[in-house]
RNA sequence: GGCGCUAUGGUCAAGCGGCUAAGACGUCGCCCUCUCAAGGCGAAAUCGAGGGUUCGAUUCCCUCUAGCGCUACCA
């Protein structure tokens, strides 16, 4: 959303990596992002890889800029130093939990003197810095989404700006951030409406003008639980190996947030930038629902251009070990009409890997309730002469595989369906695949015959 | 415990005082068809509860309930 905002504004997203908690931070995370925005196409104007003038965009590199603006806090008298260790503000917050009372920080360092703060940093003390708050009044957040909330004081800490190890909190960091990066619109989650006020008072009391905020829904686990690792969520990265396209994740997602308003339900992000309204947007959580996405990849496996989902399929075929690299070289024309004639049938790129084993394979068992079903005594004599005629067909394609079957189903006078499921499971193994004639095409006079006879062979044999 | 946000079918979601309460996915039927899909047609299924306001509430107000979030030297 914060793509299509800036594309829709035609102003600049600015990419900033938020890591300033030195115990979370993974060095692969930060890659798995940059790595899933490109590929889903949500490019950006500044930040990581594409640098800019305000950098740089990693909050740990910026260690020295908070450092200075906390230091103006202190020596304003609009912050101060505290002693109180982790321990002592633990359990503060057990008795007040065990007497049922709000959690509040006692403010015991506020009152310290500035000098007295000093020689006890001096002497090498460890502290982390507060944000001195007003006692009293309230703090209003105008959100794009939510309108007008109002958050009385008396809710507040004196919260922690800087941490003991020299980093800053969040609620500190984005606010210098945003200032200095010139941020105008933050869109961010909902979970972060009520931080928002904290963050407002980092701006007052550094006097500077706070950017338009707006808060969107959040999207849930299928148990109403927020999303983690063990309740369904699933990283684009791993959305992608299970063969779904950046499309159809794109429009999914940006339908779980927002509509175009009328009945439409697939449209790409050139449609949906000039749609796109943030006032439309949803403000109820929602759950994301995997049935919808993958009819949804489905309709764009179909409707996609052939170029534009080729290279993405090889990688699951090669992975599936139905072709090398080589062969994929040399069938670049027989590859491509596979993949068109199986993509409108299955919803995943890896279906497409599954449906076309076949191709590749000659098949060595039948289904078994094909066999039951298709390969009786009766569909002897058919399918001998399918091969008979076959055999004799100069051009064999499309057109005449077809005309042949239907010469010997009239001449028979039976249905075209007695010659095509036993040739279907012959062929295939199967009683599911693509139009049959498509498959002979695909495979060829000298493989369909082969098959074919292997078949009428099978048969006789039982 | 405090504060905030949210509340229409199983899921997403139109609706903004008067409608037989759209549409999509999914489910179930039927049609089409060489199978499976796709496509076409149709069905079942919803306004969290209670109070107000009003001639009339899904829609406005209040309370409750539920879900989620914040309440960290996490972001």
């Amino acid at each position: 959303f914060n793509w299509l905002f800036a594309r829709k504004m035609n102003g600049k997203l600015v990419l900033r990596i938020e890591d300033t908690d030195t115990e979370r931070l993974k060095e692969d995370s930060v890659t798995q992002i940059l790595t899933s925005l490109k590929w889903l196409g949500l490019n950006w104007d500044e930040g990581p890889e594409v640098g800019g003038a305000v950098g740089p965009y990693y909050q740990s590199e910026r260690r020295e800029i908070y450092t200075e603006y906390v230091n103006k806090l202190v020596e304003a008298g609009k912050a101060y130093y505290c002693f109180c260790t982790t321990e002592e503000l633990e359990k503060q917050r057990e008795l007040q939990r065990a007497a049922k009372q709000p959690f509040r920080y006692a403010r015991s360092c506020r009152e310290i003197s500035y000098e007295e703060a000093k020689k006890r940093v001096a002497a090498g003390e460890h502290y982390s810095v507060r944000l001195k708050i007003p006692v009293e009044g309230s703090v209003k957040v105008d959100d794009l989404i939510h309108g007008e909330v109002s958050f009385s004081m008396d809710q507040f800490d004196d919260f922690v700006i800087m941490k003991s190890n020299g980093m800053p909190t969040y609620n500190f960091a984005v606010v210098v951030d945003d200032h200095l990066m010139g941020i105008t619109h933050v869109l961010r989650a909902e979970e972060h409406l009520s931080n928002t006020p904290k963050q407002l008072l980092v701006y007052e009391a550094l006097n500077w003008h706070p950017p338009k905020f707006g808060h969107m829904s959040m999207i849930l686990a299928p148990d109403r639980s927020k999303l983690s690792k063990r309740h369904g969520a699933t990283s684009v990265e791993e959305f992608r190996e299970q063969g779904y396209v950046a499309e159809a994740i794109i429009n999914y997602l940006t339908l779980l947030g927002w509509g175009p308003g009328d009945e439409r339900e697939i449209f790409d992000l050139t449609e949906t930038i000039k749609l796109f309204e943030l006032d439309q947007m949803s403000k109820k959580a929602a759950i994301y629902d995997t049935k919808k996405l993958t009819w949804m990849n489905g309709q764009y496996l179909s409707s996609l251009p052939l170029e534009r989902i080729l290279p993405e399929t090889k990688e699951f075929f090669l992975k599936a070990g139905l072709v090398t690299e080589e062969w994929l070289q040399e069938n670049e024309v027989f590859f491509a009409q596979l993949v068109d004639v199986v993509r409108v049938r299955v919803k995943t790129l890896q279906e497409i890997a599954d449906a076309s084993e076949y191709f590749f394979n000659m098949p060595t068992v039948y289904d078994e309730k094909g066999v039951a079903k298709y390969f009786k005594q009766e569909s002897l004599p058919l399918l001998e002469q399918c091969v008979v005629a076959l055999r004799e067909d100069t051009v064999f394609d499309l057109a005449s595989t077809e005309a042949v079957y239907n010469k010997i189903a009239t001449e028979n006078d039976i249905s075209l369906g007695k010659l095509v499921h036993p040739t279907r499971l012959a062929l295939t193994g199967r009683t599911v695949s693509p139009g049959l004639f498509d498959v002979m095409v695909l495979l060829g006079k000298e493989n369909t015959l082969q098959r074919l006879e292997s078949a009428v062979d099978f048969i006789k044999m039982n």
